[in-house]
DNA sequence: AAGAGATCGAACCGCTCGGTTCGATCTGCG
DNA sequence: CGCAGATCGAACCGAGCGGTTCGATCTCTT
């Protein structure tokens, strides 16, 4: 039996749905702790429209990786939108926002990260660095308008709190781990805003 | 034709030279990224012999993964203990240590955190933990030795440097990152030891 | 009404996986 | 010397892998 009665035949509409459940399931077992015939019968599809729609299983993974990287980058883009003009409450409004997704039950760290420590060939280390270049393109802007001294170095350690608290709240069982983060990002904030002492 | 020539039977060596050649080859292609044939065909080793020593594959994982954390943590604590008497200068110490591994061209982030994230098992996510209150423990007596407000909540910020440089060395291109995280550690550990504006 | 195309379910492919077993052969100890 | 045990190499096992194919059946468009 084909085409399971009653559902819509719509190639648009299954490619999303069949993202959107392959991404949880890679998130939570690891991408090679899944196989395709699993995947399949979870998502509720079978192997021959899952390989339609993405070729191999790398294929998925690649696409559900710069999907996953895009949504992250703009939810984090819109917490900060949201935090109004002072960069300091901008900055306090990205840990904020992490230290929400880290409270979550299914939280086990950075999707792209992880995907690059589990398979680090060329493809998935592009998107995972090209997803490290939005988190700074972010920061960056940040620490510029902020009149940093130097607004690039400051951006740089920013990224490192923010992958560092993202690491540690997944692997330590500490709570609070983004909230350590933001008081220390805030410290370099007011430190790099500082009058320069210069001779 | 069994144990080749010339060579010395003593278990004691060949659990040592498995041990130390596993390690390698698993950190540099993942723990699901070579099988127990290859891994004993490039070792040099018959499969029955490694079972023998370690029982299955997983119990080779853990016992490299404790033995690396062990490694790793008595060698930052020697870079520490090199440093002097100074605080500031044996945080500084850490991370200049840290960035030495970073330029090594086999890095590839840490190993144990890395084995966390490929398998989120009871036994490989408690080594790992207990990885990271190594870390901590090290962090937290710099942290108390140089005065700080609050110890704690600067030894967590420091780890949260530690990993994250880690992290972001590992998945970015850009270099002389663990140089920017002792940046952005020496300045909070010069924020919690200044003398606290209290009223 | 009819064809195009999406989907299903199941069978199938070759391959690799982790793990076991066995006989041959070597070393080290008494 | 002679035995215990460490090791080898290779064959073997069942299971699962990623991926392909096929006929049946459904929906959608014209």
């Amino acid at each position: 039996m084909p085409v399971t009665k009653g559902t819509t035949i719509d190639p648009v509409r299954t490619r999303a749905a069949i993202l959107q459940a392959a991404t949880a399931l890679l998130y939570q077992r690891g991408l090679d702790g899944i196989g395709v015939a699993e995947l399949c019968a979870r998502i509720g599809v079978s192997k021959e429209t899952l390989y339609r729609h993405f070729g191999t299983k790398d294929g998925l993974v690649a696409t559900m990786l710069e999907t996953r990287s895009q949504r992250v980058s703009d939810w984090l883009a819109a917490a900060v939108a949201a935090a109004g003009d002072n960069p300091a409450d901008q900055l306090a409004a990205i840990f904020d926002a992490l230290q929400q997704w880290h409270d979550e039950p299914t939280f086990r760290g950075c999707a792209v990260v992880n995907a690059a420590t589990q398979h680090h060939d060329q493809t998935v280390r592009a998107i995972t660095a090209r997803h490290l270049d939005r988190y700074l393109d972010l920061l960056s802007d940040i620490a510029t308008r902020a009149g940093a001294a130097a607004p690039a170095a400051l951006a740089h350690q920013l990224l490192i709190l923010v992958e560092g608290a993202t690491v540690v709240a997944a692997h330590h069982r500490t709570a609070g781990t983004a909230d350590q983060a933001r008081d220390a990002a805030l410290t370099l904030l007011a430190a790099a805003t500082a009058a320069p002492h210069d001779s």
